[in-house]
DNA sequence: CGCATTTCCTGGAGGC
DNA sequence: TGCCTCCAGGAAATGC
């Protein structure tokens, strides 16, 4: 499931791949997905050139020229490849843009449809789904304005998982992180002492870092780009092992459902707090 | 406000 | 082998 660490490696792969290019016909086998500007991507898109492309929270961004974006966001399975034209074309493949003086195109996939694609261009005549305002970005985050971040009476695990509190984290690495700072997912954000604060704020850039330079994890559904696998799921600490052995102490990792999502955590590492509920 | 529940959707896993 | 049910989960809406 892309988070951070995901988008971030795919969109560096498509800045190499795509920067300097322009767009060109477009083959989109499903309307539904795409929203923004009202105008059809086959109109909208052939000529443009690709500026640049950059992460944003969990969304890779596709500058254009004319001050467009085409921006996609990734779901549970949402794939952006970059392939042949001729290569054979996968099931649930909805966008594919040639990139013109290259025997290449860009394809959309996204099997289960959680994913979408917005097309922004100044002054657009808006259909279809909103973008919700995402909050900072955790790799640029201070210590000082992470606390600001904790300071609500939520559990820490719902929180993190909040795109509006702070961007581009998801299952994978809000447990892992909660693991590594030894903070109990239900604890009570604002009952974080300073110290706790600071140590999970690390936690977290330690380990997005740390799988950004693995190209992300792959479970099931993610690939880069170039349709290769991730390799941080073979560093996962408590990700989807309940009832394996925590790989610091050896207590067995236990499951549990936080925030609708099922959560793993070590009871010996991260012992739940009074505060918990 | 917080938190649980439901919806969207498909493929994979498990049961029989 | 084959069919059925269940389940995963990011984001948003709904209900309490």
């Amino acid at each position: 499931m892309p988070e951070l660490p995901e988008a971030e490696t795919i969109a560096r792969a498509l800045h190499k791949g795509l920067a300097g290019y322009t767009l060109g016909e477009v083959g989109l086998t499903r309307t539904d997905i795409v929203h923004g500007d009202s105008r059809p991507l086959g109109d909208l898109l052939p000529g443009r050139h690709v500026e640049r492309v950059y992460r944003r929270a969990k969304q890779v961004v596709i500058e254009l020229s004319g001050d467009a974006q085409l921006i996609f966001r990734l779901g549970m399975t949402g794939q952006l490849l970059i392939c042949r034209v001729r290569d054979a074309v996968e099931p649930h493949t909805h966008l594919r843009v040639r990139v013109m003086r290259t025997r290449r195109e860009l394809r959309f996939r996204d099997p289960r449809r959680f994913g979408g694609i917005w097309c922004i261009t100044p002054g657009c005549e808006f259909v279809g789904k909103r973008i919700l305002p995402t909050g900072p970005e955790p790799l640029e985050l201070t210590p000082k304005r992470f606390r600001f971040v904790l300071q609500r009476s939520r559990q820490i695990k719902a929180l993190l998982m909040d795109q509006q509190a702070i961007a581009g984290l998801g299952n994978i690495y809000c447990d892992e992180s909660l693991h590594a700072a030894r903070v109990h997912p239900m604890t009570r954000a604002d009952t974080l002492d300073d110290e706790a604060s600071r140590r999970l704020l690390r936690a977290i850039k330690r380990i997005l870092n740390k799988a950004i330079k693995h190209q992300g994890s792959t479970l099931s559904d993610y690939r880069t780009a170039d349709g290769a696998k991730g390799s941080f799921q073979h560093h996962h600490r408590v990700y989807q092992r309940a009832g394996l052995p925590c790989r610091n102490c050896g207590a067995v990792i236990e499951r549990a459902v936080i925030a609708g999502r099922s959560t793993f955590s070590c009871p010996a590492c991260q012992p739940a707090p009074a505060s918990a509920s």
